[in-house]
DNA sequence: TTCATGAAAAAATTTATATTCTTTCATCGT
DNA sequence: ACGATGAAAGAATATAAATTTTTTCATGAA
């Protein structure tokens, strides 16, 4: 799996005066993921984002469609980020299954709280995206309930465990019940206080539910 | 002061000109509640609810402390008619604890559900109070962990569920569990499209947590 | 005294207006 | 042509003034 960034331009606005030939996507999320940082996304504007490029306000609209767009894409690499060390985790060197999971579940939940409380100011940007349930956010989702099927998978055919629980609900059931300590609404409302010791015990519990007895 | 300390009214706004001897706290609720309902609770001011009573805004301050104090009260009321629902569940005909904890699960978030997408326009003051984190939502959701406590600890008596577990433990994981079909802010992010079958397997997998093995 | 109210201060909300931001597009320079 | 832009229309957001709502409290009636 390469990077595909010249291919999924389904982004690009095909009806505009001419899309650039050199691809300035990513200056445009950097230059804008800086201001959001520095200043907080609702408060940065488009014009601030094209003069910290030395551009006009109007050329960022040749390759995003408009400013929500720009939003959603530097929300998707700040997820983007979580997924791939989630992966990493998933893919990792423990090669017991019980064990990845038990730490996936717990690098999940830790990074979704670094993103909504240490991640400076977006964090708004992270909240909004997930009120307003954005693209990027479902497919996060999507995301990390394919990592647990994987995990849950191999722990199956590994027989560590049990395979009599039907794959997709249980995958299902696990996910929903990862919510209380993954989901940044969740997070917001509740604090993250206790999160560490709390995703522990829930981690535990479903384990209880899906190891193989002695 | 004279020997009168039998005072339960620990809601009574002390500090007031003068509290009124017969409570008229439920007629207050009452009419708001109904007010609430009517028009929704954003709308509705306290001089509608004082009109509806035939008094004077001044004096529903003699019963409360203050509009939030009034909503605060509706909102447990509204809370307190789940609660009792469920505590008649979880004693209820059936012995059988694993079945009471289905029963208790799925009941609760379907009245959960009908509380927010059903009861009229009192989901408006449903949300503001979770959404805010009101006392009577904190209260609500301690009642709803007791429960769980109750039928988890009761299975373990009898022998059904496992004893091994710790009950606090098992118990806060449980609820944590549970919050993606219970609470009311999941609830409004995701709809309840399928909040049954959703329910249903996630109770199957935490008693399968839960359960002695056969 | 005890209960209740009118009237007014304080707070919040709405409305109207002004300013800024987003987005388009005709046009410029290469 | 092609990438880029200035300028302006359309949206949205902020500011200010007016109105409504919340809350207090001195005073009156029973």
């Amino acid at each position: 799996m390469k990077s595909n960034h010249a291919i999924s331009e389904k982004h690009m606005a095909g009806k505009r005066p001419g899309r650039p030939s050199v691809d300035r996507r990513d200056e445009i999320l950097d230059a804008a993921e800086r201001l959001y940082e520095a200043m907080g996304f609702e408060k940065v504007t488009v014009t601030d984002v094209a003069r910290a490029l030395g551009m006009s306000p109007a050329n960022l609209y040749r390759s995003f469609a408009n400013r929500q767009a720009i939003d959603e894409a530097v929300t998707s690499r700040a997820l983007t980020a979580v997924e791939d060390a989630a992966w990493h985790v998933a893919r990792g060197a423990a090669a017991d299954p019980v064990h990845i999971f038990e730490l996936l579940c717990m690098d999940i939940a830790l990074k979704m709280r670094d993103l909504l409380f240490w991640s400076g100011r977006s964090s708004d940007l992270c909240l909004a995206a997930t009120r307003g349930n954005w693209p990027p956010v479902q497919a996060f989702m999507q995301t990390l309930r394919g990592l647990i099927r994987h995990v849950i998978a191999e722990g199956q055919r590994q027989g560590v465990m049990r395979a009599d629980l039907p794959l997709e609900e249980t995958t299902a059931a696990t996910f929903s019940a990862m919510a209380k300590v993954w989901h940044p609404v969740m997070l917001d409302t509740f604090g993250a206080a206790d999160l560490e010791s709390e995703t522990a015990a829930l981690t535990r519990l479903l384990l209880e539910a899906l190891k193989v007895k002695n």
